[in-house]
DNA sequence: AAACAAAACTAACAATTGTTAGTTTCATAC
DNA sequence: GTATGAAACTAACAATTGTTAGTTTTGTTT
């Protein structure tokens, strides 16, 4: 394992508060006791409070994006693209379930560039799912009901798992991602 | 309709408020703003910005408490049940979007005794709906898949509803209900 | 027109905010 | 042991925060 830089343990500690009380609520002096130093140390590593919510949900949304993209350009049937999507968002929630916090509730507190940025991250990611489940549909390979409602309720629930995994304990990455696909895709009744 | 007063006004002004921005970064002179009158002026009809808060995010977890408790004392099958749980969910978003966005993202700022009594109805609630999924897995009413996860991702899609439902245009609320139940009851695949 | 209540206003407060400037501490390299 | 760079510190700033006190406006009722 590298040893995580200054600035590293700073975002980390971070991503636990904003997770916590969200962007706005967490003070630059709350973050620097969390990290046992006074406020203005914290500059000696960081540009401004801003830089630390943009590499925490930048960083984020770019690991989506760039999974997607590999997903779209595959070329495997509807069902496996699902399941890959369904990896991919366990995959990512095991790695930073502290930073999905701030990417879900606190990307409106992002900045000019980085806002639009992630916004047109966020929109290309949700047509990309949109796209593969309508060619599901005409192709027969997946149900078709109203395909909005489709996108939507697979999406909020991978959206919402950093909320819920930490709470799980040892659960089994494997055992999650089958038992996902069992209940997203075949349904529960 | 019963004209609106003053202070209902306000809430609804900050429910929209909250919404876009959340509770700790919206101030008393954006929701002043918001009004046309100065931050003072609010204090006429207000106790405190907490109060607002509160009063956004207790009604509408009794809401769902009251609901809750009317459909766990029915003696209708399982699958009736969760169906009514769904139609819960729809009706408390079709009448208070808005406010649900302040319930599932600004809780934690609650105080005191009115966040004990949220996380206790909150805990209560859970609770119900787990005991609903487990009673109709025993009975075979449903698939024995891991209880943890269905509770999750049904739950998860239906607190969503509040983003997704506005930006669906002139959509039925009867159909949403029927397209709700065969998505999350029967599955995609 | 006088009285009254509702609802707005101005002015200010004490506390807290993110951030900067300049200085000191401390471990490591020479 | 002295030089160096990283990382902490103290002290302060200008702006913004929720809120209060006291006053004026507005519209309705007598």
């Amino acid at each position: 394992m590298r040893p995580e830089s200054r600035k590293e343990e700073i975002i980390n500690a971070a991503s636990i508060l904003f997770k916590e009380k969200g962007y706005s609520a967490v003070t630059m002096r709350d973050l620097a006791k969390a990290m046992g130093i006074k406020a203005a140390s914290l500059y000696n590593h960081i540009q401004s409070k801003q830089e630390i919510l943009a590499t925490i949900i930048i960083d984020l949304a770019e690991k989506f994006t760039n999974g997607m993209d590999r997903i779209v350009k595959s070329d495997e049937n509807t069902i496996q693209k699902l399941e890959n999507i369904i990896d991919l968002h366990i995959d990512v929630t095991l790695s930073n379930a502290d930073g999905l916090a701030s990417l879900n509730n606190d990307w409106m507190h992002l900045e000019e560039e980085n806002l639009q940025y992630f916004e047109k991250m966020r929109q290309d990611y949700e047509e990309n799912f949109r796209d593969i489940v309508k060619r599901g549909v005409s192709r027969k390979e997946i149900n078709s009901f109203n395909i909005e409602i489709i996108v939507f309720s697979t999406l909020s629930t991978l959206r919402t798992l950093y909320l819920w995994y930490p709470k799980q304990r040892n659960i089994d990455a494997e055992i999650l991602k089958h038992d996902m696909v069992s209940v997203l895709l075949k349904g529960i009744a």
